[in-house]
DNA sequence: CATTATTATTTTGTATACCAAATAATAAAT
DNA sequence: ATTTATTATTTGGTATACAAAATAATAATG
């Protein structure tokens, strides 16, 4: 956060073209998607500003950022927490992920180039090469890639930012549940049957599958948080 | 704006427990919804501060809010404007609300009550009853209406949200478009369609209606594009 | 010892102050 | 007179200051 010091064109860095707050976001924003920061936990503001090295002010922009997001909720005159969403948030979070992708599948059939498609058609064969022996978390990230390449190829700026916000917010569980390796062989089935749709350009099947696809993880979740439910 | 007085309580008002940024953001989308500030207008911090008679850090959150939803954009050193979306991107946003309202049509059918039901069924009758004298501003707001109380049926809180957001977006092209009377008619079967889709719990027709109508809404906001660039 | 009252401290909400960049205005030069 | 240089002013970005509420800590009381 230091914006001191020379950057590498050697101009002194002067106030960059980003603003302080949106950097701030970014960065807690990971921090909440790697789980630094847990569900339910306090933000205080002088400290997190003061370990960031900045002011209230751009922190406090942040904040607001993120909790448009849904992934911040701000009380009054309470420190600002990280979301803990309830199982039936997240439900309603993936009803809505699942309309999005749709639709993605289907303006990707009009839109993609062909180079796009290889580049979908490449990431799913990265997959399936990991699905044997890869750790969870690189073959998640590798899942989560695959189904980002299909909503880039729309050209639909509202819908990639908005997929992409729901992503964050069901990141989390959905990591969770991507570690119970043995749904590894149906999730790579779905994306062998997304990519024929794209091949084709079949609009209707490509948004089927891609639509119950993310319809099943729904009861991933679930069942992630029954057994944890059983734990307590 | 003014905190100071007491409110009907008889309390000192003291913090109110909605921080002074939302109600802001609430007041400067209201005047980008009914046209007060035009899109492309700037938004300068200290007059709009002291006309609302705050101060810039909450209006600056308010910004940020409406940043977020789309409707402001700031760019690095310049005063926040209304944004101004071009038809490709309302093209954008109304493919995405056609995907939601479609989902809503569908949760709708599963989580709608007899009273939302009837709630809905006579929004359509106001409108049918509207359709021949009333004002355009009065027959949009009733068509608004009969689209939300759908999308509220089906309970799911983050649908509820986006809907709205992407409405907002959209609201000022979709009142121009509505303008156009000719359009009525057609607007009033898709309704009485979807509304026998609800009545029957028909997942699939209900859906598919939704959609049509709102891609429908797609060409109407090209006509009027087509129109402005003639007068220009 | 437990429980309530009261005080002290921490923390958020908002206002103000200051700096740097951008724009407007003015002066200088061709 | 037009264009360029330079200065002044405005405006956004960030830091700091202060007020009010919430929480923690302490004292008082049964």
């Amino acid at each position: 956060m230091d914006n001191s010091r020379p950057n590498p064109t050697g101009k002194l860095a002067a106030l960059s073209r980003q603003r302080l707050g949106d950097q701030i976001a970014d960065a807690l924003r990971n921090q909440i998607l790697l789980g630094e920061l847990q569900p339910g936990s306090n933000i205080p503001e002088r400290e997190t500003a003061s370990a960031l090295g900045v002011s209230r002010t751009p922190l406090r922009e942040a904040l607001v950022i993120l909790e448009g997001e849904g992934l911040v909720s701000m009380s009054p005159a309470r420190s600002p927490r990280v979301s803990n969403p309830s199982l039936e948030n997240l439900t309603h979070l993936l009803y809505v992920q699942s309309a999005l992708e749709a639709l993605a599948g289907e303006c990707a059939c009009d839109q993609m180039t062909e180079q796009e498609f290889k580049h979908i058609e490449g990431l799913n064969l990265t997959l399936q090469a990991m699905s044997e022996n890869a750790d969870p978390i690189d073959f998640f990230t590798a899942d989560m890639a695959f189904h980002e390449a299909i909503v880039a190829a729309t050209k639909n700026a509202p819908l990639i930012k908005t997929h992409k916000q729901y992503n964050a917010r069901l990141w989390r569980v959905r990591f969770m549940s991507s570690r119970k390796r043995i749904k590894r062989v149906s999730t790579l089935d779905d994306h062998s049957e997304i990519v024929e749709g794209l091949r084709t350009r079949n609009k209707q099947k490509t948004s089927a599958v891609l639509s119950r696809h993310l319809r099943t993880a729904i009861d991933n979740i679930t069942s992630i948080f029954d057994e944890e439910n059983q734990a307590n």
